[in-house]
DNA sequence: ACCCAGGTCAAACATACGTTTGACCGAGAG
DNA sequence: CTCTCGGTCAAACGTATGTTTGACCTGGGT
């Protein structure tokens, strides 16, 4: 009766399966859970209103199943490449640092599958439900244990905690343009799509978090002087205006686009 | 037809108004627009479902005035008040910049209106609709211009665009915490409601922040020190157990000292 | 006395919701 | 051919939604 669809198989599956889940991602990320309607959902799918009770039963199992595929994807996402090697020097760590953060603007710039799971785990956090399990651990811990792992090159001497506070201070400041987008946008006369505008805004997140650490001015400039030949790195001078496209350099290749 | 009902008048109406606001303040902010029936409004706000239709019109229309309502109550919370009148040195703009944290998490400590204020403001960033520009020019913008004027002491040199960066820096280490407040908990240890984790946590954001700002260090030690006697300002001493409930000077004076 | 505006109430309104049903189609097995 | 099974489809299900209606009560004005 119920227990015959195939409910949460794991393996890719059916096409139509696959558009559910993506416009499904899509919706719920943009709109939230209650928000949402299955016939609209459906719509943007392209399948027939039945297939989502075949392939998961009910729309709360959709949204579930939603969560839990767009947060395991975050393993496959290049941004937290930037942290995984841990580093072995401070001057290595500082310029992960500068570049995982870069890296998250070059994503929301793209509005990517970043913004789809930030959005996903905000809408979780605001009003949690069964899915705050899935996104805290195969998401928000493992980011915040990564970038910690990094911070504690930096900061020989703290604790696990203070390490933790540290990650989550560097990475509330990039979350606060990531999820409020659309009021800094207004707000200020930033465009966050620019990618000088947000290349500026990283790269002052970063050094804001770096001096933070206390790390020392010089290996600030050297961090930030990361891609480019060299190029006065510090002070507010307007970065160049339009003419670095890929502002992740060295760690892997970026080259998400899709 | 329509325009008969005292729609957006603005001198505070009826009790059953006042209710329906109240309950529409609470109900939005938890749960988002979409996700908040009128029949469990009225409920909770122990009124006909009708009033909304005489006093307001619409829910759309409730929900504009609510937020409207919820966001110009801005100017009576007491947290902005530390930034209010402008410091003239160093030492006076840090101690602000740490009391402006504290009485943050100190309010978010007591779900309290700011968290109301920031709940709605996060679902208008979300999913943006008419109320957004209230939310904009009557909320956010205030609360980064009043920060970034405390900044610019800190830092004489900078321009506008980069004290509005340094300030959604400080901004967004705790909108982290108050928005992503049950992730941070569980993913963490942390739990907010605890007077000493919470007053740890905005004592890390100061400092993270004051030195973010390059301030010089004596200056984050004094800063830290505002309150209490002198008490060893930096390095993760648990702060004071139960002794401190009202952690903001007066508004006024922000010598603390009492 | 009458009237009328302010305000509340239960009931009904039309629509949209998530879910369910039963028919239908194509392909592989006997 | 027949039978079955994975999968899709339009239509209907029952309920919950936001909105509207018209009766009703109350208190002052004249």
């Amino acid at each position: 009766m119920e227990s015959r669809a195939p409910h949460a198989v794991a393996g890719d599956g059916s096409p139509t399966r696959d558009a559910l889940l993506d416009a499904a991602e899509e919706l719920f990320a943009a709109h939230g859970y209650a928000a949402v309607g299955m016939r609209e959902l459906v719509a943007r799918a392209g399948v027939n209103l039945s297939a989502v009770k075949y392939h998961f039963g009910s729309k709360r199992e959709l949204y579930l199943e939603t969560v839990r595929r767009a947060m395991q994807r975050r393993e496959s996402m290049e941004v937290w490449a930037a942290l995984e090697p841990r580093p072995s020097t401070v001057d290595a760590a500082a310029k992960a640092l500068v570049l995982f953060v870069r890296g998250l603007f070059v994503m929301m710039r793209a509005r990517s599958e970043l913004s789809a799971c930030a959005r996903l785990m905000l809408h979780e956090a605001m009003d949690p439900s069964d899915a705050l399990e899935d996104v805290v651990v195969s998401f928000t811990r493992p980011n915040v244990e990564a970038l910690a792992g990094v911070i504690a090159v930096l900061r020989p001497g703290a604790d696990r905690q203070e390490l933790e506070l540290d990650a989550r201070s560097v990475l509330g400041q990039a979350l606060h343009y990531l999820l409020l987008r659309p009021i800094v946008e207004r707000s200020a006369g930033l465009s966050l799509s620019e990618s000088g505008t947000s290349r500026e805004i990283a790269d002052h997140i970063a050094t804001f978090s770096l001096r933070g650490l206390r790390v020392s001015e010089a290996v600030v400039g050297r961090a930030l002087a990361a891609d480019g030949p060299k190029k006065n790195p510090i002070a507010a001078g307007e970065g160049a205006p339009a003419s670095h496209e890929a502002p992740m350099g060295d760690p892997d290749r970026m080259e998400g686009s899709r």
